[in-house]
DNA sequence: TGGGTAATCATGGTATATCGTGGGTTCGAG
DNA sequence: CTCGAACCCACGATATACCATGATTACCCA
């Protein structure tokens, strides 16, 4: 199982390049494809990512929903969103346009580790969310679902 | 195990020729019918496509289904509007007039990845649904059931 | 423990191949 | 004989593969 820790800031060259970090590349481990899959959080300015693997299994799991379902369409809006990001020879992908619009990306891009999966965000634009979030944390305290019935 | 993702755009020649997408060609691999199968969506101005692997697959349950039930004859209707498009030298199909008139499409055809099939719009149609289904997204949030991916 | 060496990794540039696109031509059907 | 459709060939843009370099890190040995 692929697991995504800490937080690194990678360059944007002029190609729209970037490497994707050595540690989140091992993570995801030799797939049928090798690169990464993105798409356009619904939720932030940034880029949500995993690899082939959790895009197969989602599709698996799409075709056992109700056709014409809302759930099933949100699902088929999520496909038609994603990216397949290919490694070249150096393990960097091209960031498409659009993407990296979506995130404010241009100079530097922040591979953002989030578990089974990780973001990609504007390093700045980052910065300032998880600072936000750290305040809440320290308010409120960390809640976590105790272990042994998952968090299905 | 085919999977389609992503969206491209690609331009209708003067013939009616389209090129499918490199990586849908990819997805489909190497079987016995060189080509897409494409019908009439029923929900929506566009045609929902596939390989003839999934239409042989569907025919399989298609006789487990009762006899002279709706369920059998509604399959039997599917069946009856499928068009099997062959692809050209270069990857191309061409898109018979009825099914173009279905998807309005007249320069320019929106490949759209669906999982494990995908559609074929008219760019600008497709935008605008998509536009409402990511609104939709937004605001209820991307439901799961069976998986559970995190808090999106 | 410290220095030297080798390997890994991020980054930059260039060459090549692929892909989408257009047009001509031949074959077959009506 | 005429029309339409499928096949073949050609081309430009773009993206991918390949190669090179510097810097940092990890490793090894003294």
């Amino acid at each position: 199982m692929a697991l995504f820790l800490s937080t690194f800031v990678n360059k944007v060259d002029r190609k729209g390049r970037v490497s994707v970090p050595a540690t989140f590349r091992a993570a995801l481990g030799a797939q049928r494809f090798p690169g990464i899959v993105a798409f356009s959080s619904f939720k932030f300015p940034a880029l949500d990512c995993c690899g082939i693997d959790r895009m197969e299994e989602l599709s698996i799991r799409h075709e056992l929903l109700e056709q014409f379902s809302e759930d099933y369409e949100n699902l088929s809006a999520l496909f038609s969103g994603v990216h397949e990001l290919p490694f070249d020879g150096e393990g960097r992908i091209v960031l498409p346009a659009h993407l990296a619009a979506h995130a404010g990306i241009t100079e530097q891009a922040a591979f953002v580790g989030q578990g089974s999966m990780f973001q990609i965000w504007e390093p700045q634009r980052f910065e300032e969310r998880r600072a936000a979030v750290l305040e809440r944390v320290r308010r409120q305290g960390l809640k976590l679902p105790p272990l042994g019935r998952g968090t299905q």
